[in-house]
DNA sequence: AGGATCGCTCAACACTTGTAGAGTGAATTG
DNA sequence: CAATTCACTCTACAAGTGTTGAGCGATCCT
């Protein structure tokens, strides 16, 4: 193994462990040392590799996904199979300080908005903004009461009541822009 | 004004400030000293008063709702009418520090709880529980996405769009429980 | 009115934090 | 093999934090 290999491995294990950190903790409740403790390496270094700790922080948030086709499907797909899972630790991490720190505050908004436009843009209801970010706010607040609360009924999710009952509801709210009631100018 | 109504008066003000620092900024995100400039006060005061940092913190999310009659109709007030407007000092502190603050989070989960099961108790169906956690999850997502990460979609709502978008849609979110689909034992 | 009481401020301490710079030993290069 | 580069650690510092105890001046009791 190269020396800038070793090097670059190094700095994949300090962010990957500043992510479990912030994750857990969030931006403030984190130190510099904490993460270094757990990648192994002086604290030092950290700032070596990353510049500052915000700097790591806005790097450990970054969710890099690819936003190409960005459908009902892939919601449903992403609530019903990856978040009854465990969360990925950048998610974790950007989640866990949406409310604290303004850089993931940011990028949280921006995540969200652009899944409400991308969500919005199969209806050309007029409203059809507002009932979209009504499920994405919705989906949000399922994650957070799962996988941050973890507010007892929805610890132990059954695969039964994920079909006869999470699934039909996830329908219900995504769908609700479909069934608008009369009325409407 | 007597010594003692004097100091009482005090007392609330930096409690007040409390609320109001702790619900822009956050647990860790406050400083003493930015409670007791708010209340126009010496920062030691503040812990004569409060004992510490955290001890004013824990008074500060203290919600202290009347949970008499927690039903569906008193759900929809309050997301229709109290959440439409600004956030009470208090709930803007709870959930800000929700996250991250393990006071707030076990706070936040004990309040959430016992909405579900009140929401629940309306209902005799096994699922009950389950369904009741997603409704009352779904409006923690639209608090939170309305007044904390200010989503574009949710950031003006006309009385129209109250009316014929989102008090049917949380209809239908409320009314889901009763809808359950055919086939189950 | 004179002494005690008390709400409040002042000054300071102990500690943790992010961060910088010198140093060290091993890998790399010629 | 000698010189150099470089990934990494050690030591230290300056700033900000929660918290404390002494002191001061106005208000209350007798």
């Amino acid at each position: 193994m190269t020396r800038a290999a070793k090097r670059a491995a190094t700095a994949r294990r300090i962010l990957e462990a500043a992510r479990v950190e912030f994750g857990e903790h969030g931006l403030e409740g984190t130190t510099v040392r904490a993460v270094a403790q757990r990648a192994g390496v002086d604290p030092s270094l950290v700032m070596q590799h990353y510049g500052s700790k915000d700097d790591l922080f806005a790097l450990a948030i970054r969710l890099d996904r690819d936003s190409t086709d960005d459908d009902v499907a892939e919601h449903l797909a992403d609530v019903l199979d990856v978040r009854l899972g465990a969360l990925p630790p950048e998610t974790r991490a950007l989640v866990r300080s949406m409310l604290t720190a303004p850089e993931a505050t940011r990028t949280m908004q921006q995540f969200l908005d652009e899944r409400v436009r991308n969500l919005a843009r199969t209806s050309d209801d007029g409203d059809a903004e507002l009932r979209a970010a009504l499920t994405v706010s919705s989906i949000l607040g399922l994650t957070i009461a799962r996988h941050f609360l973890n507010l007892e009924a929805l610890a132990d999710i059954s695969p039964r009541q994920r079909e006869e009952v999470l699934r039909p509801w996830l329908t219900t709210v995504l769908g609700a822009e479909a069934e608008r009631p009369p009325g409407a100018s």
